[in-house]
DNA sequence: CACCGTATTGACCGATCGGTCTAAACACCG
DNA sequence: CGGTGTTTAGACCGATCGGTCAATACGGTG
């Protein structure tokens, strides 16, 4: 191996991502992208397959990064009634800090569907429902060890979670503020209590 | 006044917004514009300012169209639970019907927040803010009348329904199925039952 | 008919889009 | 030192972007 690249590719994925995230896809060229990163255009290019390549691997690596990681987290949490409350409250916090309101990048990409190949919905709705099995694990857990009551329907509540964080996420992006945002997060967990 | 126009221009917007509607406002070129309605480039620019124009006019009559006179319509029904349940009921029978998945222009253009002006922002969060209004109008009245348990906490209720139907709306696009969405449209009227 | 004023049309504008390609810069090998 | 293979830099590509404009078509008025 004669050279040696002058820039890690995990390093720009996550630049690229931030840019992605902060504009949404169509509305990023890659003009924004050799801006943000420092790379040239060609190196962009010889490194990468594209601007749907680049994006599907930010929004891979978003995945895993600020969802996966976060959830297996929270699964080890002793009281799953808590684990949940934990991830709503954290889930406000991270809405309320973020002074470029840009949401969550896998619902942003989620409403600019048509704007997307297969592969990327794909990638929507699996992670959709990593978050829907994650609720589910939480309240059947909760429910077996008596801190969540019996009377909650698991499945159709685990849904209604996701759709609350959802709702959180979208509305957080502007409509809603801090008081908004806290009432949601407490009806939420009050729908497991 | 020598000659008339050849179309009307609340079709045109109502045929632009279906355009923006289904492709999102970035990724919506003026071609798509004329393609859509008929309507030649010069045209248009004679009778509308732009794109943005364009848009905030379809915004506007989408807004009164599909949200303000459906609402003005169920607060005439006389038991406001059973409003709120009429509202989550067509909610998800209108996010099954579409085909094309376009979920809702209001949300949508929410989740595009970084590309628009403050002027579209704005309409974004009265709209939000009048479906807000509407069910804590609703909670408010169906407490009066008995139909709605006193324990259901008005304000932040109405804003978790709110959140809640952003979620059908969002997840209705793609990852979830009709199941899903009517689970949770189930527990969104067991919050104020 | 001529004239006026608006609507229509399609060519046209500079800017920017995503993507390509060549030539120079460089680290390794002999 | 001269090859070799990869990265880099940036000029360049055709296509398309949002928007403009001058020429033309037309109805109303004298």
């Amino acid at each position: 191996m004669p050279w040696e690249k002058s820039f890690k590719e995990s390093v720009v994925i996550e630049q690229a991502m931030e840019v992605f995230w902060e504009k949404g896809y169509a509305a990023t060229s890659i003009s924004d992208i050799t801006d943000a990163t420092g790379i040239k255009r060609g190196s962009l290019y010889n490194a990468f397959e594209g601007k749907h390549d680049l994006f599907v691997r930010g929004l891979l690596k978003y995945g895993y990064d600020r969802r996966t990681s976060n959830l297996r987290m929270l699964e080890t949490v002793d009281d799953p009634r808590e684990a949940i409350t934990m991830f709503f409250n954290s889930l406000v916090k991270a809405t309320l800090d973020d002074p470029d309101k840009k949401g969550c990048l896998l619902f942003n990409t989620a409403l600019e569907y048509s704007s997307h190949d297969d592969d990327v919905k794909q990638l929507v709705t699996d992670g959709i429902k990593e978050i829907v099995t994650f609720f589910e694990g939480r309240i059947r857990c909760g429910k077996e060890l008596g801190v969540i009551p019996d009377s909650v329907d698991t499945r159709p509540t685990a849904k209604a979670l996701v759709a609350l964080v959802v709702g959180i996420r979208v509305l957080g992006r502007g409509a809603f503020g801090r008081t908004a945002l806290r009432q949601v997060a407490q009806q939420a967990i009050d729908m497991i209590s």
